[in-house]
DNA sequence: TTGTAGGCGTTATCAT
DNA sequence: ATGATAACGCCTACAA
C-alpha cells in the first residue's frame, strides 16, 4: 500500500480532509470528540505521517535551517552544531549541515543549494573575506547568521557570533611578558581566505609591541610537520632570551608538540607553550598547557538563539540582527 | 519582488513552462540555441532558483538523506558524517543530521521527522537493542543503513557497517598474554541501550579465559572520574601480577588517564594501558598508547556507498543492502 | 461543526 | 522544437 494520504484518512474516517487537516494541526476547538477519535484512530490505523514536501509547498515555511561550516572533522564544527541542534530542534527546526572544507567554491555551490531548498534561515561559519558572496542571501531576506569569522566588509545589520580573538590575544601578550618572555612564536593554519587566527595575529602583533617583545609569525599551513620541526629548530636555536610558542588554534598544537618532541624540547623550562583549544584535551598532556579557550557550543546556542528571533519575526528578520562577542577563557597550566 | 518562479521565466523568456523546466533540468536535446540562451539570461536576470519543495511535491524523491549520531561532540560521529557527507554531496543529496544524546526516546522522535521528511534514505547509529524500534522505515521501504552499533534482532537483510569489535579485542587479550600481563581491567562506559562496547567487552572475555587471564570489567557509566580513580586504586593494589588497563572507547582514555595522574602510576612500568580511539590524539601522551584504532569516516563512506546502492534500486532496495565488517587497526606502541 | 474547491511550483504526458 | 494541462498532498477561504 502507498503512503497515506490526507485524503485516505479523510476516506476512512468518514469525515472531510478539512477536519483531518484541523487534526493534525492540533486545531481540536470545534471537532466533536467523536470525531476527533475517529481520525486519531484512523492515522494510528494507517501510520500516517503529514508529507513535509506539501505543508512547505502550501505554507511559505519549510522548518529547515541551513549550517555550513568549514570541516566538521574540527572539533570546534562538531561542538558548534550541537549547540545549533540543541536549541533549533526543540523549536521545530530540522537542519541541514554542510561541510565547505574551508573552499570558496564548495561553500558558495552549498548556499545555492541551501537556497534552493528554501530554508528558513542560515548559521554558517564564512569562509569568504568578501561579503557579496553572501548577498544572495540577503536579497532573499533569508535570516542569516554568521559565526566564528568575519567577512571584511560585512554590513552592521548582518548578525554574528564571535569571540575575543584581538583581546585575549592581547592580553596574553602582556602575560607573557610578565613571565618573562622576550620572544614571542604565534603558529598559525590557514587554510580559508578568513580565519579567525587573523585577528588572533593582529592581537598578539599589538600586545608584543606594547611590552616590547619580538613576534615571529610562523605559517604552517602547506608545510608538513618535518618542515615544522625544522622552522622550531631554527628559530629556537637562534633567538636570544626566553620564547614562547603560541599555537593560535586547537589541532595545531598536534603538531607543535610533535615538533618538540622530535627536537628533544621541554616546556616551560626550553620555551613556553600556550595554545587555543576548544575542547581541552591537551591537558592530559604532561602536566596540561596554557589555554585560551571558546566554547563552540555556547557560540552555536547564541547563533541559533538569534536566528529564532529573526525567523519569528513579522517583517525585515535583519532588525532582530544582534552582533555578539564571547569573551575567551584563560585555563592556566604551568606550560609558561 | 517575491522569489521568481519557472512561471515568470517563461513569462520573461517569451517561451513555455515546459521549456523552462527543460531548460532546467539540462534537456537541451531538443531545444534551439537561441531559446536557450533567452532562458539562461532570464533565469540569471531575475536570480531563479527552482524550488526544492515543489520538486520534491511533484517527483517522488527528495534528495534529502537522513543521518542520526549518538552524540556529535564525539569524536566518532563527527569524522563518520564527513565520511557520508563526502559520498553523498557529489552524488547531488543534502544530508539533515540528527543527534540522538543516546536517547531512545529522542531516536524516536527523530525517525518520526525524518519519515515525515520524507528522506530518501536513511544512516543511523541505533540506541535501541529492539529492532522494531525502526521498522517503521523498514514499512515505508525507505533505504537503510546501520552504522557501529548492532540491535540485537536485526533482520539479515537489512544493512549494516561495523567493525570487528569482538574479534580485534579477543586478539588484544593474546597480546597482552604474550606480554605477560595476568589481570586485564577492561574500562567501559556504555550510556546507551545497545553498545559497540559490548561485543569488545564479549570479545575481551573470550580471550581472557582462553588464556588464562583473570578478566574485570568495570563500568563507568553514571560516576565520576574521582569514583574511576578510587576503583583503580583497589584494583591495583589489590591484584598480583601485571595488569593491563584497556579503555573500551576513545573518551574513556581521558578519565582513565586522568586517575592515573593521580594515583601517581606509570605506563607501561606500573600498568599496561590500550585504547580504543577514533583519532589517534592519544599519541601525544608520553610516548604513546596502544591503541585499537577503527576509522569512523571510512565506515561512513562505506554506508552511505551502500545507501546509494539501495536508494537507485529499482525495486526492493533492501535487496541490495551489504552487511559490512571493517578490521581494527593495531597502532602499537609502549605502553603495554 | 463540517465540507468544497483552488492553488502553492514543478514535472510528465500528451499534443502540435 | 515547443506548449497546454493535469496531477503531487496539503491548507484555507468560503459555503453550508
Amino acid at each position: 500500500m502507498a503512503k497515506a494520504t490526507i485524503a485516505d484518512i479523510a476516506r476512512e474516517a468518514g469525515v472531510s480532509v478539512t477536519t483531518v487537516s484541523r487534526f493534525i494541526n492540533g486545531n481540536f476547538g470545534k471537532m466533536r470528540p467523536e470525531t476527533r477519535q475517529r481520525i486519531e484512530q484512523t492515522v494510528a490505523r494507517l501510520d500516517y505521517r503529514p508529507s513535509a514536501s506539501a505543508r512547505r509547498m502550501r505554507q511559505q515555511r519549510t522548518h529547515v535551517v541551513g549550517v555550513i561550516v568549514g570541516d566538521i572533522s574540527n572539533v570546534f564544527s562538531s561542538l558548534l552544531f550541537k549547540g545549533i541542534y540543541t536549541q533549533l530542534q526543540p523549536a521545530g527546526y530540522d537542519v541541514m549541515l554542510m561541510n565547505s572544507n574551508n573552499s570558496v567554491d564548495e561553500e558558495r555551490d552549498e548556499i545555492s543549494r541551501l537556497l534552493s531548498q528554501e530554508v528558513d534561515g542560515l548559521i554558517i561559519q564564512p569562509d569568504c573575506k568578501r561579503f557579496s558572496a553572501y548577498s544572495p542571501i540577503v536579497s532573499a531576506t533569508i535570516p542569516l547568521v554568521m559565526v566564528d569569522r568575519e567577512p571584511d566588509d560585512q554590513p552592521g545589520d548582518i548578525a554574528k557570533v564571535t569571540v575575543d580573538n584581538h583581546g585575549s590575544c592581547r592580553a596574553l601578550a602582556g602575560l607573557l611578558a610578565e613571565h618573562g618572555y622576550e620572544n614571542v612564536v604565534a603558529l598559525s593554519n590557514i587554510r580559508s581566505e578568513i580565519s579567525a587566527q587573523m585577528p588572533r595575529l593582529e592581537g598578539l602583533r599589538a600586545g608584543c609591541d606594547e611590552h616590547g617583545m619580538l613576534m615571529i609569525p610562523v605559517e604552517a599551513n602547506g608545510h608538513d610537520t618535518q618542515w615544522l620541526t625544522q622552522e622550531l629548530r631554527a628559530l629556537t636555536g637562534r633567538l636570544a632570551g626566553r620564547t614562547a610558542l603560541v599555537s593560535l588554534m586547537g589541532p595545531m598544537l598536534f603538531d607543535t608538540l610533535e615538533a618538540l618532541r622530535e627536537l628533544g624540547l621541554r616546556f616551560p623550562e626550553d620555551v613556553g607553550v600556550v595554545s587555543f583549544d576548544d575542547w581541552r584535551w591537551s591537558q592530559y598532556v604532561r602536566q596540561g598547557i596554557h589555554l585560551l579557550e571558546q566554547d563552540p557550543q555556547r557560540m552555536g546556542q547564541e547563533a541559533a538563539a538569534n536566528l529564532l528571533e529573526q525567523m519569528n519575526a513579522d517583517a525585515d528578520p535583519y532588525a532582530f540582527a544582534k552582533q555578539t562577542t564571547l569573551p575567551v577563557a584563560e585555563i592556566p597550566a604551568p606550560s609558561i
